[in-house]
DNA sequence: AGACCAATTTGGCCTGACCAATTTGTGGAC
DNA sequence: GTCCACAAATTGGTCAGGCCAAATTGGTCT
């Protein structure tokens, strides 16, 4: 059972992220909002709290007023990607984008900064991908493993919070979309290989070569993942309505 | 004024990243604080959902306990930015190395996806940079204007979300170390008209080029403004320990 | 209209209290 | 001495009702 607060709070932002309350509007008074969800005011000003963290909400004495979604934290990602049926194609794509772009920096200095016991670390981390037989979910834990891996070995702080915020917020919300995903187990070996190349040499160069290869390999199997699942969401949207229409 | 629960939270916050408690330490009890800070539990309460937030503290019935600060937030960068005299020379650097790349990124996917006049609002904020005589402060908000132009241009919203924390946790902390920056006019300018020259034939690699000549300016001065700072404390210091003497 | 002022609303904070989950202390069995 | 079960104390989650200062609102006067 989770917190009150935490109910409110996400219904709050449910209702934020839906356009039931506009960016500049106001919202409903803590006490009106503890009388709504039948909380007690205390309860209510937590998940203000929140929404106000997640810079959703500017909250001052005589009222508190919607942010624009630009003004939020990196952390409503994770909500927007919530809604629906299915996560939004494209704050996915934005999101991959983002990922594989800071995946490739955190390899550069890793490259650069690593002891030789770290840069190890990083090809051991590669060695699960060479197994053609693995999951699906094994092989995406093995491709999660690695990129942590990476991230750690960077040594830079920032990076890492950015990498382990974005993935947190991504990967929960991507199970509804994993029955559709085909892993191009082929594909992932080869770029194992040349990014374990790459590490052993300390090439920079040929390992960033080798993260955008990755990343064009997963965007592909995304986009894939998507029009599946969309096929098979519109279906059942079908059969829904005509059975609607028999009854 | 700042709120009381906010007052308890920073406090909070600096004892834990000074190392007053450590890593999976339990944290005093609500009650305990409430007495501490002479404050009511509610206002205590919502400092702790703060610290929860920043990913300081895990927090559930029975106790409270510390967290890795790897386990946090993006947004505890600025309080770590915050300790001491001046901000944390490594911190910084790590911060700028992000920024830089993700402003690259940035600028990649504005290339490909921003419109027209999107593209021209960015080559208007180049031009201030080409102005010899600009203040400091006024060359840095230019600077930003222009960072923030190429963000809003490249249509992905985690990246500008990314972009806008990390700067609203950097820019007021880089204030203790503005008298010691000197601005490279000349340089910014040749690389305000190299950039200006690639967004008109939206020429990628050259964009890319150009913002890491950028980042390699940004990150010199903030070198050279480290070792004058640093030298201007320790004769500062040297002064007190004389002046003690003297007594 | 526009400027000004009082009444109301709203967030910030407080005291005191109850419950359920966890932690901690205690005693006994092995 | 070690380990385990059980009771007691602690702790976070929630609630009720109330006061204050700041902000909003609505009416009034110019």
């Amino acid at each position: 059972m989770t917190a009150k607060h935490d109910q409110i709070a996400n219904h709050l932002i449910a209702d934020i992220l839906d356009g039931g309350y506009r960016a500049g509007e106001r919202l409903p008074s803590e006490r009106d909002l503890a009388a709504r969800f039948q909380a007690n005011r205390g309860a209510v000003r937590e998940a203000m709290k929140t929404l106000q963290q997640l810079g959703l909400a500017d909250i001052q004495p005589g009222g508190a007023r919607v942010q624009q979604r630009e003004q939020a934290s990196l952390d409503i990602i994770g909500h927007i990607l919530g809604r629906g049926d299915l996560p939004d194609r494209n704050v996915v794509d934005q999101v991959l984008v983002v990922i594989n772009s800071l995946l490739a920096l955190a390899a550069e200095q890793a490259i650069t900064v690593a002891t030789d016991e770290q840069i190890e670390e990083i090809r051991q981390a590669t060695r699960p991908l060479y197994q053609q037989q693995l999951g699906h979910i094994d092989h995406a834990l093995a491709r999660f493993s690695l990129l942590r891996a990476v991230m750690v070995s960077s040594k830079n702080l920032p990076l890492q919070l950015i990498a382990k915020s974005l993935f947190e917020q991504f990967a929960p919300n991507m199970e509804s979309l994993a029955p559709f995903v085909e892993t191009d187990h082929t594909g992932y070996a080869d770029y194992a290989r040349k990014l374990d190349g790459a590490l052993q040499g300390r090439d920079a160069a040929a390992v960033r070569r080798t993260f955008e290869a990755f990343a064009k390999l997963n965007r592909e199997s995304l986009i894939k993942a998507y029009t599946a699942a969309q096929h098979a969401l519109d279906t059942a949207a079908n059969n829904q309505a005509k059975e609607a229409v028999n009854r």
